[in-house]
DNA sequence: TCGAACTTCGAACCACGGTTCAATTGTAAG
DNA sequence: CTTACAATTGAACCGTGGTTCGAAGTTCGA
């Protein structure tokens, strides 16, 4: 039977491709993308690097495929605090603490948005293209809640960025044998960050 | 009078090597470290690239000095509000837009605590024990805040770095050319971080 | 002017790492 | 068993970029 050969064939593929994704994210969030070679990689995932070429046109379409997956991620997280009905300030923190879980966990591709420009601009484009999406839906965000009166802000571009880059560089410091969870750094970080936001009266 | 040539002679050799730095650092931070390449830097700063070489002992040398005066900056800004007599929401405040200024400005070395990892390990050690002190410093102006009561905060460690994250990460996004200068950049983020730190009621 | 140093440079070297390729092994249908 | 295709591999290729080298140019005191 046809059929089902290429079926199973099609779900073997896609299995390792998704095995040598994770192992790449591993490498790529622990020892730095530059510093992470295609033999290092082949390593992880146990298998030749020429073998790499198989699944992957380069390391570039490697690199591209890990900021994708994370990038989804955090998209559907911040899709559904749009269309979430408690207050913005809630909704805002769930969506900073699954960015961080994705970024720090062990399952999707981290080093989200950092080097980005290391990807040739094919690539980047659609990387930076979906980065932007996910960026200006963080903003409205905050942008609602200023606008319902919980948020005070003078720039919430300014402000939005500063957010994400206090996320984003957890990616360097963040060790997952240490004291704190990638869930507790999420929890506080998030903390902090939105009562920056909030309408205050300083002591 | 073998004096004043040996004086006159160093003294053109260090206008060289603070002219090469200076080219170096805004190319590492336009550019990033790994995308600038020996011969850019030459260019840039009008000589051949294998001058660069009486010079300096090499690339990593140069990204070590860049470094290493961005951080003498920054620890000067800290041990000046250490001292300071205001409130230390002010003197912290101090100390970010500083950050921010040493970082994006054409003076000082950028890229500062990114890329750190690119260093080879006799030279990493001495800037990453600097940075340390530098963020140690940071920190105890945060821990005095909540001991004087100015502060609320459960991890000033974690905060630090979240601080220091979103102050950093503007290398990747900032552009001279854009609406808002590097002053103003500096001016609203520290306004931002700091007030993420006071003690309030929310609304 | 002379000479010894400091400074500069063109050209080549060479290691590292992404990549390719021909050939071998594994798999499953006929 | 055979055949066709998927999967894998060792070995080599090769461009990039940091680095080195020997010589030529420059400065400055004597």
């Amino acid at each position: 039977m046809v059929r089902s050969s290429n079926e199973r064939s099609r779900r073997r593929r896609d299995a390792q491709r998704d095995l040598i994704l994770r192992a790449a994210a591993r490498l790529f969030r622990d020892r730095g993308v530059a510093d992470t070679g295609m033999r290092e990689i082949a390593a992880a995932a146990d298998l030749s690097p020429a073998n790499l070429y198989y699944y992957f046109k380069g390391k570039d379409e490697i690199l591209f495929y890990c900021q994708d997956r994370a990038l989804d991620s955090m998209l559907a997280a911040v899709a559904g605090a749009k269309r979430g009905r408690g207050s913005v300030a809630a909704r805002l923190d769930g969506v900073l603490r699954t960015h961080v879980s994705t970024l720090l966990g062990e399952v999707d591709g981290a080093s989200a948005h950092l080097l980005v420009d290391a990807l040739p601009p094919p690539l980047r484009v659609r990387i930076v293209a979906k980065r932007d999406r996910y960026e200006r839906a963080v903003r409205g965000l905050v942008a609602a809640g200023v606008r319902s009166g919980e948020f005070a802000t003078a720039s919430p571009a300014l402000v939005t960025r500063a957010m994400l880059g206090a996320l984003n560089m957890t990616v360097l410091w963040f060790r997952p044998d240490g004291a704190a969870s990638a869930t507790d750094v999420g929890r506080e970080l998030a903390q902090y960050l939105v009562r920056g936001l909030h309408i205050h009266s300083a002591a």
